[in-house]
DNA sequence: CGTCAAGAAAGTGTCTACACTATTGCGTTC
DNA sequence: GAACGCAATAGTGTAGACACTTTCTTGACG
């Protein structure tokens, strides 16, 4: 657990000191953590998750490590099975696929709904964000790129004016965060993302409800290609001998 | 209060791939009931969750309790303030509209979806599965009903072959299961149902998709306004019983 | 009479302990 | 030597207790 932790998610972790001050966030901190350890393989998909092991490790006890646990599982990050605990969730190929065409069609939809509602004012906040943000874009810290990629699309997710949607997308982006930022940070990632955000904030000013959707789809749809290149990269690495490391040599079903 | 809460609710949350959840024990009960009393509105929108009144109640302890309210803290029923605990979400006519729209989203996708993949003989299985039902349909008891056009809409999802749509699909139901309830027994409720889900069958058959899109949104955009109509008068049932004097005051009824 | 403050009560957040279940290891039997 | 059963161990599920926070009550002061 000697893991440096700085530079988390989007989320401002104060985690400087285990102060006894605010004790009420012990499990929102136990939250944090896990799906950090999650994201980063550093729990491994298929793995069964120790409670105590975990308790231990970031000094608190089961208790909110449980409740991070099942928030987690409500999440579709890990799984519960009834006398046996926790396991780590593998999100296959398959899996990814399918959490992909979900986020196509809520974005799409979102998407037209906010050229069908949006105030022009709402619009242009839009293209102000995208603007603000596209010169220096490719040369930001992969955290960086993947918070303001994922803060273009819950902006038109808000403009939407459902916030079912901006939940909903936010979920989903917390699923596919860890592939996305792996992905960022291969060697298949280009330049396609900022000219793809720069038409589709020129569809939204025309209010092109249809052009828009089809770019969206476009643009979802090229990272996923790579995007699985970058997942099998990924779990070959976590996965593959002489990382120094425990890899069970049980008979264990490959669930990948 | 000692029954065994398996009325109404066929599925708690088939979230996706796995089945993600199954304490079959006080967890999964307090849980199930919890769920009950809030579709019921025995805790009622707005108010605030006593956790130890409750552990009392189902005779348990309050770490279920507080593991089933996570549950449903994360599932949208309740949210939690730090060091205040759980409240009820009141679902206001507006939250009920975004649940609406999103449903009509992933059922349209959905549908669409299922004509581009389906087999013909899984297409079958949802005429099969209507014409099974299609009879007796407006003579069962609303539960019943429910859980058919619960199953019908379900089924489109699964035949979509994205295993999270049927997920997503299945947590909006739970969601607004209460208020469709309702809305069946409202006098409001008609047969225009039958002959809705009927078309869609023959859209779906001949692969229609654009018919079939079309169809599932007005069949789902009817429903709202019956809906919205429904809602008002069970809140108008529930917070007016002649005394409006007490809305917050300990007035607990134990079952009814 | 109303406002505010201090103490009491209620309630949540977390910890520790314990019961019960699943898993592992070992010895017995064929 | 292998399969089976039994004991030992590890691990989850729940209960109850404690600490801290919020909310209510009561009394003093303007």
């Amino acid at each position: 657990m000697t893991e440096r932790a700085e530079s988390t998610d989007n989320d401002p972790l104060p985690a400087g000191e285990a102060d006894t001050r605010r004790t009420a966030d012990s499990s929102e901190r136990a939250y944090n953590t896990i799906r950090k350890l999650l994201v980063e393989f550093t729990l491994k998909p298929g793995e069964r998750i120790n409670e105590v092991q975990l308790s231990r490790g970031l000094g608190v006890s089961r208790t909110p490590i449980r409740e991070a646990l099942n928030r987690l599982a409500s999440e579709g990050f890990v799984s519960l099975t009834p006398n046996r605990g926790f396991f780590v969730r593998s999100l296959s190929t398959e899996g990814l696929l399918d959490l992909y065409e979900l986020r196509s069609i809520i974005e799409c939809a979102a998407f037209k709904l906010m050229c069908e509602r949006a105030e022009d004012g709402e619009i242009d906040r839009l293209r102000q964000y995208w603007e603000a943000i596209v010169d220096g874009y490719r040369d930001q810290a992969p955290d960086v790129i993947l918070a303001e990629d994922e803060g273009f699309h819950l902006l038109i997710a808000e403009l939407s004016g459902n916030p079912e949607l901006v939940g909903q997308l936010a979920s989903i982006n917390a699923r596919i965060r860890f592939i996305r930022r792996i992905q960022i940070e291969h060697p298949s990632h280009d330049k396609t993302q900022v000219t793809a955000h720069s038409a589709i904030v020129a569809a939204a000013v025309k209010r092109d409800a249809e052009n828009g959707m089809k770019l969206l789809r476009e643009h979802i749809e090229m990272t996923v290609s790579a995007t699985q290149q970058a997942l099998k990269d990924a779990l070959l690495r976590v996965f593959a001998p002489g990382n120094g490391a425990d890899l069970k040599r049980r008979r264990r079903a490959r669930d990948t």
